[in-house]
DNA sequence: GACTCCATAGTCTCATTGAGATGGTTGCAG
DNA sequence: CTGCAACCATCTCAATGAGACTATGGAGTC
């Protein structure tokens, strides 16, 4: 049995499953286009989690035969398993948020008056503005590309969830204090 | 100026503040009923954060004066204007979701077909669950307690996102390919 | 052919964190 | 007065996050 993976290990054998060998860097640019925008990876970790998946027989290292002979690595057919068994399993851990806007309105009445319709002012500008751009995106997409379903799917929840926050925000900005008395 | 505090630390602020004078074992209890739901703090993380917090000022350590003698934290006066310079400004970082089930998701194309609506259909059912426990606990709140329209709003806010899941994952149960042909 | 510059590529460090095992205390039941 | 259950606190260790720092090689220049 497989010992645990983590998140960002499976992303790298994921990329590499999909893409074919490849260095770090690659790796790097790949998660920037895409899943970082959802699973966030700092960039030496991509440098750190190929050995380790190498260590455990899940990659291959290879050495370019050319010219910088940067490291390259290969799927093995255990990493292949792995990542089998992992999209096998259809139990997953809960998703995490972490608002830290919401910490700051938890604790918003310690402060002085006011500063709950400034805080929610702002946030509902910020959302409205992450909401319209993902609008956008979803506008652009190319109709004829093989993965424009599932990705207009993705990014209709982006925009679902961002306007959650719109309509919370605006309720707090309108009536602060939840009293119904508006703000002058 | 005070050096950025760690959101951890703000909150330890934050419940000091509100609560009076708390032990780590104290402030373990609040996070857990409160807080601890859109900010998880490992409880070690409260016995590191008061320590570090009364070395800067802005907290002072007694011991309790009979029992056990334990070390209660205090707030300051400049533990108090950190809080309110924090409170004061209403620019935050963005919220970030990390969700496992997405991530699991964008790969599930390298695995067998029909996982991805093993997927969809299990956690439809996950956030159905977590949506109508939100619902239950906004129903069940005393209409006269003080607090009473403030979680309102943020379970409302819960309630919106997980419908949000719920229609993304029913959407992709029915239609798991994209191709507009539903599974037999 | 030698040089130098810059985009590309990779490594390192260090404080912090996360997870959870482990070690004491105290008061109350029996 | 003894033991045990609930409390309370600390420790360890690998892993992470942030970002400073270093190295490489090929394109363009002279």
């Amino acid at each position: 049995m497989a010992k645990d993976l983590t998140p960002s290990q499976l992303v790298v054998l994921g990329l590499i499953a999909r893409n074919g060998p490849m260095t770090p860097y690659d790796l790097k640019a790949k998660v920037e286009g895409s899943v970082g925008h959802y699973w966030p990876i700092p960039h030496a970790q991509l440098y750190r989690d190929p050995p380790r998946l190498a260590e455990l027989g899940l990659l291959r290292e290879a050495a370019e035969d050319h010219g910088r002979r940067r490291r390259v690595f290969h799927l093995t057919d255990a990493g292949r398993r792995a990542l089998r068994d992992w999209l096998a399993d259809p139990a997953t851990p809960e998703p995490e948020t972490r608002n830290p806007a919401l910490l700051k309105l938890t604790f918003a009445d310690l402060g002085a008056p006011g500063q709950v319709a400034e805080l929610a002012a702002a946030q509902a500008a910020q959302h409205r503005r992450s909401r319209d751009t993902y609008q956008e995106l979803r506008d652009r997409l190319d109709p004829d590309a093989p993965d424009t379903p599932a990705r207009t799917r993705l990014i209709t929840l982006g925009i679902a969830h961002e306007q959650s926050y719109v309509t919370f925000w605006e309720t707090l900005a309108a009536d602060p204090d939840g009293t119904g008395t508006p703000p002058s």
